[in-house]
DNA sequence: TCAAAAGTGTTGACGGTACACCCATGT
DNA sequence: ACATGGGTGTACCGTCAACACTTTTGA
């Protein structure tokens, strides 16, 4: 069998990825991390790396969140393969970008863990970033807010354990626009998706009704043709 | 600088096209070659081929398709990119797919133009496919099936100027679903991004109003946050 | 008792769906 | 004149948007 495609230059594989977080109350951040080899040596980047020959993309992008950032068993899903000739000065790099769903919340404010400096910056406040990382970090707001509206990804910014409100103001800050309480409610309520625990959020006013998503629930209804949509 | 990324063995690259084609009344078809080289020769393919140095992913997937099948200036979108570590026997091969869309109204029916033979089948009489060609094309048909609903992608399966009766047709053939004759025109017409044009299509039945697809009007229209919605 | 967030229903407008007949043409 | 596809309107129903007050708790 002619090998052919192992006599050409070719292009190197990279994955990238941007990971959201979020945590009650608070702005939507991703996490970044501070490249210390050139190119970009000191710049801000998307986590991410060079794609090993017995990986497939998927693989390679928990690969490396895990080992930059400590991240594992997260929300991940493929965003979209940037190929720019110029978007990376050391020659011939493809990347693969990912984005990824994370909970803040009870974490450390510095979730860096043990790897190389990761910081969580506010979607707001980004510093400058490397290669094209700008651009593969818009196309992932732009897939999140997209998507958040017609799968229940949201549920992936929050605890296992939220209160309506929180659920609300995940979608306030994620769109951008506020929405009204009651008609939220009653949508999301009317979907049956939620399971009301016996539990409660304490805190300094009326306690608040905790949920879990039922992801089995939700899996029947979008086979039967359930929609889901906010 | 130190050029590390090319100190290791890389994957391969290449990109693979389903290039989705419609005629009035037909039922939807792709595009398929037959390959003459191994692995799977004999067996028929999507048009693809390996990512050259100097070109984005995108170009190489319209040169593969002028080269392949001489089409030129279609609709082409980036799909997924497929990683499997064992989707090609010749070796670590990850390949970037595409979809595309073109009409298919007075082309020759073999419209193989005058490249190797390439070939027409409809979606529900396909042959073998070679790799995982098979499980791309699904892919690509669910991206088809959703995104016609909620982008005026469908007009690129359309000639310049079609009627209202053929424009429901191809919803109703892509969603496989029949559409009510009154409720589709009313909400087509409603949306005025169609421009009636001074023709008619004659036939062996009453003449029918020929429409063409305002895609400037459609632009302005979704900066001011308008939805296309069938 | 006050501040702060939780929780709850009704109404009107709009858009979606269901549905049947006449029209224009070529044969 | 007839067969074929083109073209049109209305009535009902369900869904969405607007809107304000009471409740429960901790301080």
């Amino acid at each position: 069998m002619k090998k052919y495609c192992y006599d050409y230059p070719r292009p190197s594989l990279t994955v990238d990825c941007a990971v959201f977080g979020y945590e009650a109350g608070g702005a939507v951040k991703v996490l970044l991390i501070e490249r210390d080899a050139e190119p970009y040596a000191g710049t801000w980047a998307l986590p991410g790396g060079f794609v090993g020959m017995d990986e497939t993309l998927d693989e390679a992008a928990r690969r490396e969140l895990e080992e930059e950032t400590g991240l594992a068993n997260i929300y991940l899903e493929q965003l979209y393969t940037f190929s720019n000739v110029h978007r990376d000065p050391r020659g011939r790099v493809i990347s693969t970008a990912y984005y990824a769903l994370v909970s803040l919340a009870g974490r450390t404010p510095q979730a860096a863990s043990d790897a190389r400096s990761a910081q969580w910056y506010p979607l707001r406040k980004l510093p400058e970033l490397a290669f094209d990382h700008a651009h593969i970090l818009e196309t992932a707001v732009e897939r999140l807010r997209a998507k958040v509206r017609y799968k229940p990804i949201g549920f992936e910014l929050l605890p296992e354990k939220f209160t309506l409100t929180q659920l609300q103001q995940l979608y306030e800050t994620v769109l951008e626009q506020s929405i009204d309480k009651r008609n939220f409610r009653k949508k999301i309520i009317a979907m049956d998706l939620l399971k009301p625990l016996d539990e409660f959020r304490q805190g300094a006013n009326r306690p608040a009704q905790l949920y879990s998503f039922d992801r089995t629930k939700y899996r029947q209804l979008e086979q039967s043709g359930f929609l889901f949509e906010v």
